[in-house]
DNA sequence: CGAATCTCAGCTCGACTGACATAC
DNA sequence: CGTATGTCAGTCTAGCTGAGATTC
């Protein structure tokens, strides 16, 4: 029992405060983090990680690539693409070898278990944005991720406005 | 320089996959991390953090508190709010006296040099949000207000629909 | 007694940096 | 030579857990 009988003014909800509730900046904080536990939940119950499908994603849509060019299309930084790619390849998901044409690289190249791995994963986390979305109509989701489209594209890493002569 | 003259095909772009950038997790996590480096960076200027920030609202907006009841409002946990509270009355933001008439308590005050930064955190934040939202048209950026608000009513800890009878 | 409050001490995970050997 | 690559080691922060002393 939470609630008290009769003795309580009227019990303060303890809700968070008004100018709270209405900063951009902690709303998208807030609903990024329910959306990391939402897919990475789904994805801990198969043993996976968020990287791991961006990693498969990668590949699928651009062909084997080097190890810094996987990190550079995903955002993972390259010293920690060494153990997303370790596992994937425990996993058999992926091969590691040695570019002949440039021996400081190794090419990636997505397996077919790979690809039945990354479609499996794609369920999942279709599946956790259609829970992350439903309190909103179809009209509203889209224009939530073109909104967030609009955002991601403007706030590149160095460039404000066009970073040239614009 | 990283541009190349003219020797290279045409420089793949190292663009992010398609199917990654129109994941409404995957944006949300980029702009909710754009958006705490924007607020994070204005803070910092100034030797604040956004709990500080956080408590000082919730103390303008519902009056004295317990500890207990400000790491509610904020959804700070108990355990760092006493961190936050000591740099916060370190700097003679707030004070903090023990309750007469709940000796476990300690009655947390705003003071008026508290009231004062908090006016200064509070122009921080709106510029930091404003620079966020710049790319959106003010419709979009009341949209997306909306929206998230929407989310982050629905999607509460521990209440999927309703949570009870419907 | 059980429950709540304040506090400290610790964990873990993700983002990030630095350095090194090797190869271009 | 300077630069890129793969790798390992380590830092730093935020979110979170646990426990203990005190008071209700």
């Amino acid at each position: 029992m939470s609630s008290t009988p009769g003795a309580i003014p009227a019990r303060t909800p303890e809700a968070t405060p008004a100018r709270l509730r209405v900063i951009p900046s902690r709303l998208l904080a807030g609903v990024a983090a329910v959306a990391d536990r939402l897919v990475g939940d789904r994805l801990a119950a198969e043993g996976a990680h968020k990287w791991h499908f961006a990693v498969l994603v990668a590949l699928d849509e651009a062909g084997a690539a080097s190890q810094a060019e996987l990190s550079r299309r995903t955002g993972i930084y390259r010293s920690d693409m060494v153990a997303v790619l370790n596992q994937l390849s425990d996993a058999g998901c992926i091969r590691r070898d040695p570019d002949p044409a440039d021996r400081r690289r190794n090419v990636i190249t997505l397996t077919s278990a790979g690809r039945r791995r990354l479609e499996r994963l794609d369920t999942l986390i279709t599946d956790a944005q259609r829970e992350l979305l439903a309190p909103l109509t179809p009209e509203q989701q889209e224009q939530l991720t073109d909104l967030l489209g609009i955002l991601t594209d403007h706030h590149r890493p160095q460039h404000p406005g066009r970073a040239d002569g614009e």
